[in-house]
DNA sequence: CTGTTAGCGCTTTCAA
DNA sequence: TTGAAAGCGCTAACAG
C-alpha cells in the first residue's frame, strides 16, 4: 500500500502538497496538481482515512443500534437512516441487539472505541444505561422509536399512545366491546404507550370493565400464544389488537388454526403494517407509523448535533411523528350488535 | 477524552504499561494492573481503536455492499452476515446501492479509504470493475448472490439455474404449457441463470416453442407491467414465473386488478419467498434460497481470507448452495387439459 | 504557492 | 517485570 509519502517522493514534492491535492485545500499550482494526480493514478494510491481521523477527530461514521433488521418497520427505518447519512457524508454501522441489554452494552462499548461521530439508539430497555455512557464520551446520541427514563436526550418516535387510541376507537365504533390488546415487553415505552392509548379509549367509551391487555413480546410466537390463551377462556374477545405487525400475524395464524374467520368471527387490527410491496392484497387494518421518516429525522437531528458540537445549547427534543389509521378488511364492517 | 497517556501519568506508569493492561498482553504485576484499572475507571478512559488500527493495519470492520436492505431476501442475508461477523469479532458497515453502479463505485472507494478488512459484494453489474479495484488494495472480497465475468474471486450464491428448472418443471408437471417468465435485469447473473434454467426445462419437455421470457427488474412494478403486457396480447399464458418475490407480488396484484383468479385462471410461482413471519397464510409456490446461510457462509469465507492473509493460496471458490421447491396454493392443482 | 515541524493515540521493538 | 524511543499515515500551524 503506497502512502502519501510514496506519492510525494515520486512526484518530487512534500507530502503536504499531496495532501492539499487530494483534499482540494490550500493553493497548489496546476502544474504540481497534475503531476501529483498522475503519480496517484500510477501508484493506485488510496488515502488512509484512519490516519486522517486520528488527527481530525472525526470518522464520518455513525451507528444505528437497534433490535432487528429483519422487521420491515426497522429495515425501512434503516433505509431512511442510510440514505440521509449518505447524503450528509456519513457511513452507517448497523448493530442488531435483538432487544437484549447485553448485546446493546457490548455494541455501545465497541462503537465508542471506534470513535463513531454519533449513535442512533433503539434502547432495549426503558432504563438503559447506554445514554449516560455515550454522553460521558461527549458523543451525540439520538434515541429512536422509544423514550427512556433518562430525560436529557433527543428522541424521535411515532405516536404510539395516540395511535392505539385511534385503533381502539375504530373497533369501538364498529360495535366491539370485548377488545383485547396483546402488547410487547413492558420494558419498552411503545408497549406501555399502546396500552395507555387503548385504556384511555376504552374508558372514554364507558368500556372500562372490558379492558383486557397483556404484555408479551413483539413477535409472531407471542401473538400466537396469547391468542390461544384468549380463546381458551370463557370470555372470548370479538376483536384483537396486535401490539405490532408480528403479533398481529401471529394472531391471524392462531385464529386460522382455530378455524375462526377474520373479520367475521374476530376482528384483528395491528400497529405497523406489512409493507405493501410484500403482499398483493393488504388485509390488516393498522396504525401506520412512518419508519422512513423517523430514520430520516433522527439522522438529521444527529448530524446537526454532531456538526454543531459543544457550542450548541439547543434543548433536547422529543419529536413525535403522527401516525395514520388505514382501514382494511381485517377489522370488518359494523357489527349488528 | 482522556488518552492512554493521561491514564499512565495519573497511575504513575508508562503508557506502554497501560497498553499491556487493556490488551492483556505482556507481563504486568498485579499491583500495577490494579492501579491502572482503577485510574481507567476513574477517568472513564476508552481506548481509541483508530490509533490502534493505524499501527496494526486491522480495523476489525468488514462491509456489506448490496442492493437493498428492504428486500426480505437481503435483510435476512444481512442478519446472517452480522451474526457471523459479530462472533468473529468484526463489525459490519452496510451499504445499499439500489443496483446502481455509480453508488457501488462510490461506496467501494470510501470503504477502501476506511481500511475495512474485507468486503462482501453483491455487484450491480456482471461486469463490475469493483473486484479489480478492491484486489488492487490487497483487500479480500467475497461476491454474494451473483457471479461476475471476473473469475478470480470467491463467490457464494444460490442455485438459480437449478431452481428455475425445478420451478418450471413443477408447472409443466401440472399440465401448463404457456409458461412465461418475468426475470430481472440482464446485467445480473441471477436473472440470466433463471432464464437458462427455465429454457432448459421447457426444451427438455418439448415446449421450446412456448418459451417466453422477459428481462425487466426485480421489482413489484416490473411484475405489474409485464403481467399487464402479457395479458394484453392474444396468446395469454396459463402460468407466470416471477423472477423474484417482488415480481411475483406485482404479478399477483396485476392479475387481481384484471379479476383473474390465482391459481384457477393463472398459476403464479416465485423465486424467493415472503418470509412466513410476515404473512399468516403463505400462498406463493416458490423456490426458496437460504439467505441466512448464504450470508453466513460468505462471511466465514471472507473472515478466513482475512485471517489467512497473503500466505493463503487456496484457490478461489464458487460455492453454490442448494435451493428448495415449496409448493403452496398459488401453483394450483393439476390442470385437466 | 510550497515546505518543515510536530503530533494525533497507540504499540512494536529494544533495552534496562 | 517495566520503560524509552520510534513510527503507523496524515494534516494543522507556521515559515518561507
Amino acid at each position: 500500500m503506497p502512502t502519501i509519502h510514496d506519492v510525494a517522493r515520486k512526484a518530487g514534492v512534500a507530502s503536504i502538497t499531496v495532501s492539499r491535492v487530494i483534499n482540494n485545500s490550500g493553493y497548489v499550482s496546476e502544474k504540481l496538481r497534475a503531476k501529483v494526480n498522475a503519480v496517484i493514478d500510477e501508484l493506485g494510491y488510496v488515502p488512509n482515512v484512519l490516519a486522517r481521523s486520528l488527527k481530525s477527530k472525526r470518522t464520518n461514521t455513525i451507528a444505528l443500534v437497534f433490535t432487528d433488521i429483519t422487521n420491515p418497520f426497522f429495515n425501512i427505518l434503516a433505509r431512511g437512516v442510510e440514505d440521509t447519512a449518505y447524503q450528509a457524508g456519513y457511513h452507517v454501522i448497523f448493530c442488531n441487539t435483538d432487544e437484549t441489554q447485553d448485546r446493546e452494552d457490548k455494541y455501545i462499548e465497541i462503537l465508542l472505541q471506534k470513535q463513531v461521530d454519533g449513535i442512533l439508539l433503539v434502547p432495549a430497555d426503558i432504563n438503559s444505561k447506554s445514554i449516560d455512557i455515550i454522553h460521558k464520551q461527549n458523543t451525540p446520541v439520538v434515541v429512536i422509536d422509544r423514550y427512556v427514563s433518562h430525560e436529557a436526550v433527543d428522541i424521535v418516535r411515532g405516536d404510539s399512545e395516540g395511535g392505539a387510541y385511534q385503533l381502539t376507537k375504530h373497533l369501538i365504533d364498529l360495535g366491539h366491546k370485548r377488545i383485547s390488546l396483546i402488547s410487547g415487553r413492558e420494558k419498552v415505552s411503545t408497549s406501555v404507550d399502546r396500552v395507555k392509548g387503548y385504556q384511555q379509549a376504552m374508558m372514554d367509551s364507558g368500556l372500562a370493565s372490558y379492558i383486557d391487555y397483556f404484555y408479551g413480546q413483539f413477535s409472531v410466537q407471542s401473538g400466537i400464544d396469547f391468542t390461544n390463551q384468549l380463546f381458551s377462556g370463557a370470555e372470548k374477545p370479538t376483536a384483537i389488537i396486535g401490539g405490532n405487525n408480528f403479533v398481529a400475524v401471529g394472531a391471524l395464524s392462531a385464529l386460522q388454526d382455530m378455524n375462526l374467520q377474520v373479520p367475521e368471527d374476530v376482528a384483528v387490527v395491528s400497529f405497523d403494517e406489512i409493507p405493501v410491496n410484500l403482499i398483493h392484497n393488504p388485509f390488516l387494518t393498522a396504525i401506520v407509523q412512518p419508519p422512513y421518516e423517523i430514520g430520516q429525522k433522527a439522522t438529521q437531528l444527529l448530524v446537526s448535533r454532531i456538526q454543531d458540537g459543544e457550542k450548541s445549547q439547543t434543548p433536547y427534543k422529543d419529536i413525535v411523528l403522527p401516525v395514520k389509521l388505514i382501514v382494511r378488511p381485517s377489522s370488518g364492517g359494523k357489527l349488528e350488535n
